[in-house]
DNA sequence: AAATAGTTTAACCAAACGGTTAATAAGTGA
DNA sequence: TCACTTATTAACCGTTTGGTTAAACTATTT
């Protein structure tokens, strides 16, 4: 061996690059990159500030890393359901678990990307070329014409993300006044959201010309008694 | 008169103070308040920096009062619809109009907010409680039981929201992904979707034991056709 | 063990930043 | 005109911040 580049289990069984991007992962996703201090990054890692300057060359460097591997979270997931299942209706519950999920899991990272992207369009730009996402509004439109189904797929799709993401976005703001402050009531609500999307998404494809399509439940949220 | 405080029109027939505020607003609304510099507000207005010491004392009070207005032209668009139309379905279109024209008007605010509520959230509990934000879920309710619809309105309401602001808020991924980087592509996105929005709140409240709902135009953006 | 390469730290630096000060300019009332 | 308040500016100040440096520590090779 020549070198011995790879550096081992330091102390909690993680590379100090390791720990340097988890910590930049947390304090970049909750205060931004303008927000984010370097010396609350290093202290988030339990190391000393120059040991960042010494992986990462430089605080954007640092900060694209960590933008770049937060998006990588995102695009995958899209690609993935677009394989993965036949029936589009099935298709599109899953992708709406799927992000319903992933958001519950990282819940800083929507406004993180949101508000980053603003900042720099450009490196947005360039991380869309490196992966191959340029190609996903064709997939899309296949899968709907396959499907049968007319009209825009960016329309369902962006309904689609929206909703799911959205509420974590705007929780400070919702907390008070949809939930009570209740982490309980919140949850209870994204769990009937999930529902509720799915049940969205499904009654987009339907109209008055198709009333024999096989709905799998009746959980449907709204129903018109009058008017 | 005593004091005579008021200041005239110095030369664009703004007050400085109106100079200040505008110039912070464009900055801080791009830029949040950490990225924000007062440099930077202060060569906007075209001022000395220490004017802005000089009208507000610090930058957080500055940032406040901005964040205040800002977050001002969101409540009151809000409460309008609920008191104006009486059709409920009429409301809806409305609401729907109403938020596209103003995100329209001011794209950056969507995400401005969605950003900046994170950071202090203690700033978004104080203001919810200055406007009378807090019975804003029971009204909507109101207007539910009224028009004979059950369901839980807040689903619709997130949906409706976050339908409309997020094309915007996600506009520089959306932008090379589904509209070629093209202004006009998008703006005509834009204008499809608040009638797909429009469309899609009046089919939630439709379901199969509703067919005879006077669906006033036929343009519904989907219709399935096989499967 | 000596030499060498890789890792980590304390101390330091220059620039940028929010904020202050003291002086000047401009308007107001007598 | 004179006194007085308000508005505006240039220069300055202390702190914070991203980044550097040189030395120390650790491990690997010979």
């Amino acid at each position: 061996m020549e070198t011995m580049k790879e550096q081992q289990t330091a102390n909690d069984g993680l590379t100090t690059e390791e720990k340097i991007l988890a910590a930049a992962g947390k304090v970049f996703t909750r205060k931004g990159m303008a927000g984010a201090r370097m010396q609350d990054i290093a202290n988030e890692a339990g190391i000393n500030k120059a040991l960042l300057h010494y992986y990462f060359r430089s605080k954007e460097k640092l900060f694209d890393a960590i933008f770049e591997k937060t998006f990588q979270q995102f695009v995958p997931l899209m690609h993935l359901e677009f394989d993965s299942t036949d029936d589009f209706r099935q298709m599109l519950r899953n992708m709406v678990r799927l992000y319903v999920m992933m958001v519950k899991k990282s819940p800083y990272l929507p406004s993180f990307l949101l508000n980053e992207m603003h900042q720099n369009p450009d490196k947005i730009q360039h991380l869309l070329l490196k992966m191959k996402v340029s190609e996903f509004p064709k997939r899309l439109q296949i899968r709907f014409s396959e499907a049968g189904i007319t009209g825009d797929p960016r329309q369902l799709l962006l309904t689609l993300i929206s909703g799911v993401i959205f509420p974590f976005a705007a929780k400070p703001l919702l907390m008070p006044l949809f939930f009570e402050n209740n982490e309980k009531i919140f949850d209870r609500f994204i769990t009937d959201r999930s529902v509720f999307l799915e049940d969205l998404m499904l009654r987009m494809l339907v109209n008055r010309e198709d009333d024999d399509a096989k709905l799998d439940s009746d959980n449907s949220n709204f129903n018109t008694n009058a008017l």
